[in-house]
DNA sequence: ATGTAGAGGCTTTTT
DNA sequence: GCCTCTACAT
């Protein structure tokens, strides 16, 4: 059968759209309109769904209609029959925001699906990702091919269309942030795409200009936000009714059985052409190029327009020559055609009484528009109707394009014409002559010279694709970062302020040391903080080395891997803590609190007092019996009694008995000392006694080859042992020691670098920063708010309003101008900081209210959460099934017995890869109904897992000494919320840092603890040293931590930045309401 | 053994 | 506000 679908529309659960977007609405409607197939939209919504499976019934496969009992039924409608009657096809519409190649891209899609079970797949995939409950069309920070593969995985049955493909902000060939062609949109999975959406703003014509579209069906859809603009575009199929002869339809694009698409004049959008509304320049592309897109008003660059776009990607001036062309209709909507002929509003009781009788006679609007013979149209509507509709169908119309933001018009009639209609009556004479004059179609020539120009200026500026691997890595220092990378032999102190390119010296450093120094890389030891730091040196050395294999033999690890590794190789030799073959296992603070209190009857009372005790004497490098306090001492000692038995190393062991070893055994000392001829140590300024002392054990020398690298300005761990002092004595230590500053910041701007540089400087005398930015930079805003939920507030809209809109919604309020800033931003770009975990919960209510997408970083590692726990367990068991320890750990895991070790330890007799071992664990332990809650998080550990082959070892030690930081995923387009502590080694364009207050920064909140103020104010450095460009400090005159309201001053810290770099506002948000339906923009 | 009301706590945490 | 621990009840 013939039929029309509209598969591309809203529910009221998305914002800014009508609430009579209900099932019942949509059939009425769609009965009025004449359409048979209605897209649901707004699938990916959970109450959407709900709704639609209480209001509907299934009808033909893979189809809906609505439940006879919700029917609407008036006398502006016409009555169901078999004829007229809707079905539902399941659709959603999704925006994804994401960079990809330097650009910020935001693209649409549109998604049908064939059955309820396929859709809730999708839910469950996509509620991982972001919030799918606050908006109907949800926004994630997904790529556009991760998306693709998501609805695929769900069913390959899905049928997947890239919306509105010419709108310029929010769509997959967009000139704002879109891509040339569809296949780079996708990807490897692009043949999965075989339509694509117009949108309103473009006709089939323009896009037959493009051959790289030739393999895509052309489809329209209405994108409606209320039901009256339900099929303003549609589609027409002949076809049987069902859900795979339409998407077959769709993908074949046959003649036979799609017959073509219903369609706006293109014109008529906001965006048609090129041009400037204050200066009235409207310019077809041509003459864009011809003006080289100056405005001769004002000077500035012209708005370019959807038409412009579509020249870029052209490649043939005759849209015929496109081989499957299926037929379009240009239509005007019925009420506007009445508005133009009674000269009253298309929203007008008039136009509407006028509308409804004419569906009465007509059966359906679109039966007026395409099929009812003139004749019959004179009947039931008049003369004037008839010959309106004739000019419609022929394409005899009046034409104002668009333009930057304008709407532009379309007549039937002039205005002399309308002057003898005199709005009256539809009875008149005959008053129009048949040849009105068609307009040509106009066909502009692609500018081959503007098309290449335009192509060369999008290619993305890549500074890591400059260099090859051929060039010498060294000749891109300046003359500091040149220095200390020429440093020879003898120590060396390099203060490396924020951004000034600290990892990449140290790297350059030891290729230096390798390339042309002739250092054997086997001699070579690099100590970091963390794993994060320590692969990131390894990866770029390999980079820097022609051959990746000579970096193997450098040493380059952890503080505490490299005591690990050390532990181990001296016990394969038989020296050390622990007979040949046991292998020591590493706990966890975790299972140290459970050892304490367990097994060596520690009282809870007592635990963290003994506990930090304990710590605090292993970081002095102190054995139970240099103790003092007895009473610590005796816990103490059976804790470390336990530990040997058992053959366990707790963290603090892990430099505590290196340490030990070195100094009680010459010859293993003389081995590493010789080993490890060179050293480097990164963030010095974060070292412990015992790690101080593991340095200078094995460097006693006052002209050792020792480079530490550090910024004392960044030491924010002394909570934890670390000691700023040990870099400051290092060229006490180390008197021959050269000292080298890198004062050139390449991250920060002058303004960030100069405030941050006066908030650390304690003493008045000292000169405040020493660093030099790259760029002025814009003045730091300060702001304050009433409350902390307004603090929030502020932080989500101001990134809306930089991302330049995030939906048309906003784009039309005040929220965003559309412009956004000078520099395109994604998600990933901007970072939220504050003191303490406690203040993350307001923040995410304002992203969710806004539909921002963000991850935060836990305090709690994604390997320490119980189940993930527990399945490392066993397999740290099948690994050591000698140690007495786990196997009794492992009794208390629930889904653990013995029956299961047995099993599992035959399957895993066989080395595989780490993955698999994971997954025949799962499939043992855990029977399909428990697999269920937790299998993202099975997905999640599979995928840390696959970078470490079949290197279990490997891959438990990652685990070990692995922290929530390494699990921090700085390539998905999420907003980052972390603590400052979190965020140090990191860098985002945008920074906000929350609670500004005295009480949070510096924390003083419980007076009895102690604070070091001075260390708080280098923890606001390191925060404010995170940006790049923007910083906002903002402060909340009410805050509600904790249970309690707390009214906190402004922190004193921001006192001591000079006025001239900043600039202070007021709170200005309100509470957001919805905005009426009826300001929605149109044009979308 | 389990349930539950009431009190008392509350930073930051590279491994 | 919310989680954890404790004490006392079932």
């Amino acid at each position: 059968m013939e039929f029309i679908a509209d598969f591309h529309i809203h529910s009221h659960f998305s914002i800014a759209t009508s609430r009579e977007l209900d099932p019942e609405h949509l059939d009425y409607w769609g009965r009025i309109k004449g359409i048979k197939v209605v897209g649901t939209g707004d699938f990916t919504h959970p109450g959407w769904l709900a709704e639609l499976k209480e209001k509907c019934e299934p009808a033909e496969a893979g189809l809906l209609r609505l439940k006879p009992e919700y029917r609407v039924n008036d006398d502006g409608c016409p009555s169901e029959t078999a004829d007229n009657s809707v079905r539902f096809i399941l659709s959603a519409e999704i925006s994804t925001i994401y960079k990809k190649g330097d650009k910020v891209r935001k693209v649409h899609h549109v998604i049908l699906a064939p059955d309820f079970e396929t859709v809730e797949k999708i839910q469950q995939s996509l509620s991982r990702i972001g919030n799918i409950t606050s908006d109907g069309r949800p926004i994630l920070g997904l790529d556009s091919r991760h998306l693709l593969e998501i609805a695929l995985e769900a069913s390959e049955r899905i049928f997947f269309i890239p919306a509105h493909i010419w709108t310029p902000w929010f769509s997959a060939l967009g000139d704002k942030s879109g891509f040339d062609t569809i296949d780079d949109c996708y990807d490897d999975l692009a043949s999965h795409i075989h339509a694509v959406e117009t949108g309103l703003s473009s006709d089939p014509p323009m896009n037959w200009r493009c051959s790289f579209l030739d393999k895509y069906t052309i489809i329209s859809n209405s994108d409606a936000h209320s039901p009256q603009k339900l099929g303003r575009e549609a589609n027409l199929f002949n076809t049987e009714l069902s859900y795979s002869a339409i998407t077959d339809a769709l993908a074949s694009g046959d003649a036979r059985q799609f017959l073509g698409t219903v369609e706006f004049f293109p014109q008529e959008g906001k965006y048609h052409h090129d041009g400037h509304r204050k200066c009235n320049i409207s310019w077809d592309p041509l003459e864009t190029a011809r003006y080289d897109s100056m405005c001769p008003v004002c000077g500035k660059k012209v708005t370019v327009g959807v038409m412009n776009r579509v020249m870029q990607l052209a490649d043939r001036n005759e849209p015929e020559k496109r081989g499957n062309r299926s037929p379009f209709y240009s239509m005007i909507p019925l009420k506007e055609v009445l508005s133009e002929i009674l000269k009253v509003g298309p929203n007008s009781k008039k136009v509407t009484r006028e509308y409804h009788d004419l569906i009465r006679k007509a059966g359906s609007e679109f039966n007026v528009l395409l099929h009812l013979p003139l004749g019959q149209i004179h009947q039931v509507g008049g003369e004037v109707l008839a010959e309106a509709i004739r000019r419609m169908r022929a394409g005899d119309v009046h034409i104002k394009e668009g333009f930057d933001g304008e709407f532009g018009v379309i007549k039937v009639f002039t205005e002399d014409e309308l002057k003898k209609i005199g709005g009256q009556s539809f009875l008149f004479d005959s008053l129009f002559s048949a040849d009105s004059g068609k307009k040509e179609a106009k066909i502009i020539e692609v500018d081959q010279k503007a098309k290449k120009k335009t192509k060369e200026s999008v290619i993305p500026f890549r500074p890591e694709h400059k260099k090859s691997m051929s060039e010498n890595p060294l000749e891109n220092l300046n003359s500091a970062q040149h220095e200390a990378v020429e440093h020879g032999a003898g120590p060396a102190l390099i203060i490396a302020g924020p951004g000034t390119g600290k990892t990449h010296v140290l790297t350059c450093r030891v290729y230096n040391l390798i390339h042309h120094k002739n250092i054997s890389p086997d001699k070579i030891l690099a100590v970091t903080f963390t794993n994060k730091a320590a692969g990131a040196m390894r990866q770029r050395l390999q980079r820097m080395l022609a051959e990746k294999e000579q970096a193997e033999p450098v040493t380059i690890s952890t503080f505490h891997a490299l005591g690990y590794h050390m532990l181990k190789e001296q016990r394969g030799r038989g020296a050390g803590l622990f007979e040949k073959d046991s292998e020591p296992v590493i706990i966890d603070p975790e299972d140290k609190k459970q050892i304490l209190l367990k097994e060596i009857g520690c009282d809870k009372k007592q635990f963290s007092g003994v506990s930090e005790a304990i710590t605090q004497a292993k970081q002095n490098l102190l054995g139970p019996e240099k103790v003092e306090d007895k009473f610590v001492a005796v816990f103490y000692q059976k804790y470390q009694d336990y530990l040997s038995e058992h053959h366990l190393l707790d963290l603090d062991d892990l430099i505590f008995q290196p340490v030990r070893l070195l100094r009680s055994d010459p010859a293993i000392l003389s081995h590493y000392r010789r080993q490890f001829a060179w050293i480097m140590v990164d963030e010095y300024q974060d070292v412990n006694f015992a790690q101080y002392q593991l340095i200078r054990t094995l460097m006693p020398d006052v002209h050792a080859n020792l480079c530490v690298i550090g910024d004392p300005n960044q030491a924010i761990y002394g909570f934890r042992g670390a000691d700023v002092r040990f870099i400051n004595q290092f060229i006490r230590d180390y008197p021959g020691s050269r000292v080298y500053k890198l004062q050139t910041s390449y991250r920060c701007s002058d303004n960030i670098l100069q405030a941050s540089g006066q908030v650390v400087a304690v003493e008045e005398s000292e000169p405040a920063s020493m660093l030099q930015g790259v760029q002025e930079g814009v003045k730091i805003q300060i702001s304050v708010h009433p409350t902390d939920k307004s603090e929030a507030e502020f932080v989500a809209r101001t990134i809306e309003r930089m991302m330049g809109g995030l939906r048309f919604f906003s784009m039309d309020s005040d929220i965003s101008t559309g412009e956004g800033t000078d520099q395109e931003h994604g998600f990933s770009d901007f970072a939220v900081l504050c003191r303490v975990h406690s203040q993350i919960p307001a923040l995410e209510k304002a992203f969710r209210d806004h539909s921002i997408p963000w991850q935060e970083v836990k305090n709690q590692s994604f390997f320490k959460q119980k189940t993930v726990c527990d399945i490392l367990d066993i397999l740290q068991l099948t690994v050591n099934p000698e140690n007495s320890y786990l196997a009794q750990k492992i009794k208390n895991i629930k889904i653990f017995n013995d029956t299961k070790f047995r099993k599992l330890k035959k399957l895993l007799e066989k080395p595989q890869l780490v993955k698999q071992s994971l997954g025949t664990i799962i499939d043992v332990c855990y029977s399909n109904n428990e697999r269920e809650d937790s299998e993202f998080l099975f997905k999640e550990l599979f995928r840390h897992s696959e970078d470490f082959g079949d290197d279990i070892q490997g891959f438990l030690k990652f685990v070990m000494l692995g922290t929530s930081i390494d699990t921090y995923r700085s390539d998905t387009e999420q907003v980052s919320l972390m603590t400052l502590h979190g965020a140090k080694g990191l860098e985002f364009n945008c920074v906000f840092i929350v609670g500004c207050e005295d009480g949070l920064l510096p924390y003083s909140l419980y007076q009895d603890r102690r604070c070091d103020r001075d260390e708080e104010r280098r923890l606001l450095y390191v925060g404010m040293t995170r940006a790049r460009r923007f910083l906002y400090l903002t402060h909340a005159k009410k805050r509600f931590l904790q249970g309690r309201h707390y009214t906190l001053a402004r922190s004193p810290f921001l006192e001591t930045i000079e006025k001239e770099l900043i600039e202070t506002s007021q709170s200005q948000y309100q509470k957001r309401t919805k905005k009426p339906a009826d300001r929605q923009p149109t044009l979308f």
